[in-house]
DNA sequence: TTAACTGATACTAAATTAGTATCAGAAAAC
DNA sequence: GTTTTCTGATACTAATTTAGTATCAGTTAA
């Protein structure tokens, strides 16, 4: 059971990259080649980010992309959010007709108690999180 | 994003419905009317239980199938893993040329605590408590 | 006017999930 | 002893999701 998708994992990377190198505009081509993401591939996903206002892209040469909002305010939660849609552990494990009280479930009531945690859990991690843990440990290769 | 497949969520209706008849074998075919479950698809699902050692069975007419283990011992989160696999959040985020500690990867922390919860949240959950659930709401239909 | 970019969109490939069909064999019922 | 009711095993197809590619139009700076 894998939660997230490459397009998760890479749009947050690529996030990453970008807060790494705040001023100025980034190609998606450099991009491409630092994190070894398909170039095309991560096209598309940069502009789902810029549709969602998390980038901000200026066209022709000597443009880009880059970070539109702080680093911090951007969660891994609004990333999965726009690529993988809500979090949600099961449509509804018993059908209606099993269920009749929907709202007093409490087979749905356990289910929607870790849906919730795992959207707090990933509301906790931000772009700005990850930057600092990285800069802090030393880790990634460009800086 | 959804968490539990067609299969997990199958399979733990079959033994909440299963363990509310605890004598006695009870039919592949029952199962599968009861709850609306696709009749072969349900065969083959109740075939990994068996293997696994969650169900027993019984050939033959008069056979069927029953619960091979106390329900207050079986997790949702065995169910899962049968299906779908162990809980990972993220095979590797950073690549293995990105991130050289992986061991001290905080990245990874990260996600491996998030995983470690959805793993405890899961576990927490048992057919035996969920049986006790619905009896005490009275909401499942058949008895 | 050319090179380096993004915007938009159509397309293909691979993997996973969901569901079907079939045949063999065991046990009870008749 | 043969018919009916069941599981064991396995092969197959369909649908959906995920991953990745390709192309052309338009913008901007050099
Ligand atoms: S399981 Fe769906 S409302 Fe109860
Ligand atoms: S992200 Fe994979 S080890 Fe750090």
């Amino acid at each position: 059971m894998k939660v997230l998708t490459k397009h998760t994992d890479y749009a947050v990377r690529a996030l990453i990259s970008l807060g790494m190198k705040p001023d100025g505009w980034v190609s998606a081509k450099s991009v491409s080649d630092e994190q070894a993401i398909p170039y095309q591939f991560l096209r598309r996903i940069f502009q789902e980010l810029i549709r969602s206002g998390l980038v901000a892209s200026k066209e022709g040469a000597g443009g880009g992309v880059k970070l539109a909002r702080d680093p911090y305010s951007i969660r891994v939660k609004d990333v999965i959010e726009i690529f993988q849609g809500e979090v949600q552990v099961s449509e509804c494990m018993f059908r209606k007709q099993l269920c009749s009280n929907r709202a007093n479930c409490v087979l749905r009531h356990e289910i929607m108690r870790i849906e919730q945690m795992v959207n707090e859990e990933f509301s906790k991690v931000t772009v700005g999180k990850l930057i600092g843990d990285l800069k802090r440990v030393g880790q990634m290769k460009n800086p």
